[in-house]
DNA sequence: GTCGCTCCGGTCGATCGTCTATGGGAGTAG
DNA sequence: CTACTCCCATAGACGATCGACCGGAGCGAC
C-alpha cells in the first residue's frame, strides 16, 4: 500500500461512523474492491497513532458478535484533518499524473 | 512524496530520453508544477536502486555545461516495469478514490 | 466439557523508501 | 584564487508498512 494513505482511509472510513479495528480493516477492503488490503500489524499502530494525534477517540464496547471491541469514533480535528488529507491527496495524484502522462506542450 | 512513486516518476521521465540526475529531478519537478519535490537523497539512491534491477542503464557523459555527469537510459525490462508499474499505480488510485469518495449503494 | 474455529486486540523485528545533512570534485566567472 | 554553481554520492535517522507471532474470549460441534 502507498505510504501515508492508510491514515487518511481510516479517518474516512469512520466518518460514517464509530467502529472497531476489524470493521475498519474490512470496509476499507471491501470498499476497494479487495485491491486494498489492511494487516494486522499496520492497522493498530495506525490507530493508535492517530488517537495519540487525537484524530480518534477509542471507548470500549461490545461488538455485534458479542465480543470485547475496542470502537474508534472521529473528532472533530480529525474531521478536520481528514479534510486537508484529502486535499492533500488530490494534489499529489494530480501532480504525479502530470508527470505520468504528458500533455503536448 | 508518496513511497515507491519516485521509480515510476524516473522511468517515466525516462522515456523521453537518456539524463542525468539533476535533470530528471528537474524534469519531475517541473512537470507537476513543483508540487513533487525531488531531494538529492531520494534521488541517487533510487537511481542506484533502478540501475540495480537493471530497468535503467548509465554511462558517462558531458552536461550542456560542460561538466562531468552520469546519464541513464530506460532498457527494455524497464519499459515493461514502467508500463507495470504504472498500471498498478492507476489501481491504487482508483481504489483509494473508491473508498475517500463513497458512492450510494 | 473440550476441541477447534473465528473474532478481536496487541507487539516485535525486519525492511523499505525518503529526508536532512554532509562531503567532494570540477567547471566558470569575477 | 575565490566564490559560486553543477553534479555525484553517502551516511544516519526516521516513519510507515509488513509478516509473524502471542493472548483471550465467544461459539458451535461432537
Amino acid at each position: 500500500m502507498l505510504q501515508g494513505t492508510l491514515d487518511l482511509l481510516i479517518l474516512q472510513t469512520l466518518v460514517l461512523g464509530s467502529a472497531h479495528g476489524h470493521t475498519i480493516a474490512h470496509a476499507i477492503e471491501h470498499r476497494s474492491d479487495d485491491v486494498l488490503q489492511v494487516e494486522h500489524g499496520s492497522l493498530y499502530p495506525a490507530l493508535h497513532r492517530l488517537e495519540d494525534r487525537a484524530w480518534i477517540a477509542s471507548f470500549w464496547g461490545t461488538s455485534e458478535n458479542n465480543r470485547r471491541a475496542r470502537y474508534y469514533r472521529l473528532t472533530a480535528a480529525g474531521r478536520k484533518q481528514l479534510a486537508e488529507q484529502t486535499g492533500r491527496w488530490d494534489r499529489l495524484v494530480q501532480a504525479v499524473n502530470r508527470v505520468l502522462r504528458p500533455v503536448e506542450e
